[in-house]
RNA sequence: GCCCCCAUCGUCUAGUGGACUAGGACGCAGCCCUUUCAAGGCUACGACCGGGGUUCGAAUCCCCGUGGGGGCACCA
């Protein structure tokens, strides 16, 4: 591929939550810029008053910044070609509309919203395509300025051609052709005076020296609408990639509100945020989207770093994907494992905290190797690491009972652990395993009968880290303690 | 109804005319390891949508079908 720099932009809308979708795209605009040693944007835009939602910006800036997706450019960090957000840029585009409208490559439109809407019925009815019937394109210039002059309310359409063809090249999907004949002449100025995406995006991209665009493929079918005012304006044209879009995890239809709240039920979400709740890492998330749509080879597990070592993004894949949560989990355990030690316990403690234990940091870091390669999510540090932060454990009692013994089996068990617990300095797992391990063969009982009296006692549940490893960590005092609380409980079955 | 795009294991994908007995990953199943749960190791199962061409040779190029997806707003 080709190496000088590029400078790409990702241009969300601030009308909703950071999907996955998007964190994709910006993580495709972000290796392309990193790769080629160019520059990343980010865009605001907001020319959809009616759509705009307070606080979307915010969350879209939270979420890069959590994945680690820098911009070198945007809103809040201000750049050489600013402003960065589209309702600042407003003269731009009318400037480029009355440009357009001089080069009779556009032209004003009085119909009203209930006419169009009449013509969409019409042509609804005798099964045409559903388009703008032109009316107002055949309007006397004239006559058109006497009515904006009068104050009348209209629109700015682009003129697009009647005849002959457009071509534009993806660079995913090669050469596309569309005849002129099919495409509408869309409006580039709302009656408002704001311009729609097609204009804005188009101009800001011109104004702000962008050479790719990657987005969405929802986009293709106004491509040859957006290279049409490129070459009516004699602009020169980026280099094109339309991302395919995520499917619902069964593969049938796009991800809906409906089905994003279905994920949400099951522990996993499309939105960015959620995840870092959820307690997935930028990491795994990353590599997890970064390969929807991309592929390598072998070794598919990267870094961000790695990502843009790789990046090939002639190497992207057309086709649709669904999104597969199991293999999200997969990537995060993963990269849960590789994180050493220090790292993952500063990752795991605002869980800890946040389910309402006072985490000792030195103890933290003890416990992280434990614990490391049984998490999925940060979050799931809770039910593997809590019982250690924990004052008090009250066992079911009914857990405390081996496999095959009765309470009173089970109790004398406990005992006699706690006999030789208590005769020894310490309850490391060098000092502990050895006698109990004795315990065991000469008692002539399983070890899992054994050890699962005492992984209960000591940690309150069945499934825990391992038990010696454990029972350092909590200290002599506490597990005797535990474990003559475990005696007392059976005794009184 | 019209326009456009897409098509390899269940899923994400590698593959750019001969190196394909179609590779990897997730998931699933089995085994090993093991005091629980994991992790790890090994093994198994599993795909070129269909039909025509082009070519000595096609998963790969072309056409037609079929299936899937996106769009057809004074939203982005």
């Amino acid at each position: 591929m080709n190496l000088s720099p590029v400078r790409v932009r990702f241009a969300p809308s601030p009308t909703g939550r950071m999907h996955l979708g998007s964190a994709r795209t910006a993580l495709y605009d972000y290796l392309l810029a990193r790769r080629s040693a160019g520059q990343f944007i980010l865009r605001i835009e907001d020319t959809d008053r009616k759509r705009f939602v307070e606080g979307a910006e915010q969350e879209l800036r939270d979420g890069l910044r959590w994945l680690g997706i820098q911009y070198d450019e945007g809103p809040d960090l201000g750049g050489p070609y600013g402003p960065y957000r589209q309702s600042e840029r407003q003269e731009s585009y009318q400037q480029w509309a009355a440009e357009l409208l001089r080069r009779d490559q556009a032209f004003p439109c009085f119909c009203s919203a209930d006419r169009l809407e009449k013509v969409r019925q019409e042509q609804l009815k005798n099964k045409q395509s559903l388009r703008y019937d032109g009316t107002c394109r055949q309007l006397d210039p004239a006559e058109a300025q006497r009515r904006i002059a009068a104050g009348e309310k209209h629109v700015i359409r682009f003129k697009m051609p009647y005849e002959g063809e457009t071509r534009a090249v993806d660079t995913m999907r090669g050469e596309i052709v569309w005849q002129n004949k099919d495409l509408d002449d869309s409006v580039l100025m709302k009656s408002d005076g704001l311009p729609t995406y097609h204009l804005a995006a188009m101009a800001d991209d011109y104004e702000m020296k962008i050479t790719h665009v990657i987005r969405g493929s929802e986009w293709l079918s106004s491509f040859p609408l957006h290279v049409n005012i490129i070459r009516a304006l004699g602009w020169p044209e980026p280099i094109w990639m339309h991302l395919s879009v995520f499917l619902k995890p069964s593969g049938k239809g796009k991800m809906s509100k409906r089905e994003a709240a279905e994920a949400i039920k099951d522990g996993h979400s499309i939105f960015v945020t959620d995840l870092k709740d959820l307690g997935y890492t930028p990491e795994g998330v990353l590599n997890w989207i970064v390969l929807m749509g991309w592929g390598v080879a072998e070794d598919d597990v990267m870094s961000l770093d790695q990502m843009v070592q790789r990046f090939d993004p002639t190497n992207l894949n057309p086709s649709p994907a669904a999104i597969n949560f199991a293999k999200l989990d997969h990537f995060n355990g993963t990269h849960i494992r590789l994180m050493d030690a220090a790292d993952l316990a500063g990752r795991i403690k605002p869980f800890l905290v946040g389910a309402g234990f006072s985490v000792d940091d030195a103890k933290l870091l003890k416990i992280v190797p434990l614990i490391r390669e049984r998490l999925v999510t940060l979050d799931d540090s809770i039910p593997f690491a809590g019982f250690f932060f924990k004052d008090e454990l009250t066992p079911d009692p009914q857990d405390l009972i081996a496999k095959d013994l009765t309470p009173a089996q089970s109790a004398g068990v406990a005992q006699t652990a706690l006999e030789i617990l208590t005769d020894l300095p310490d309850v490391s797992h060098a000092q502990a395993e050895p006698p109990l391990r004795r315990f065991v063969e000469q008692s002539g009982l399983q070890p899992n009968q054994v050890f699962g009296i005492l992984r209960v006692a000591v940690t309150g549940q069945k499934v825990s880290p391992p038990l010696f490893e454990s029972m350092e960590i909590i200290g002599r005092e506490v597990v005797l303690a535990r474990i003559r609380r475990a005696v007392e409980l059976l005794t009184t079955f």
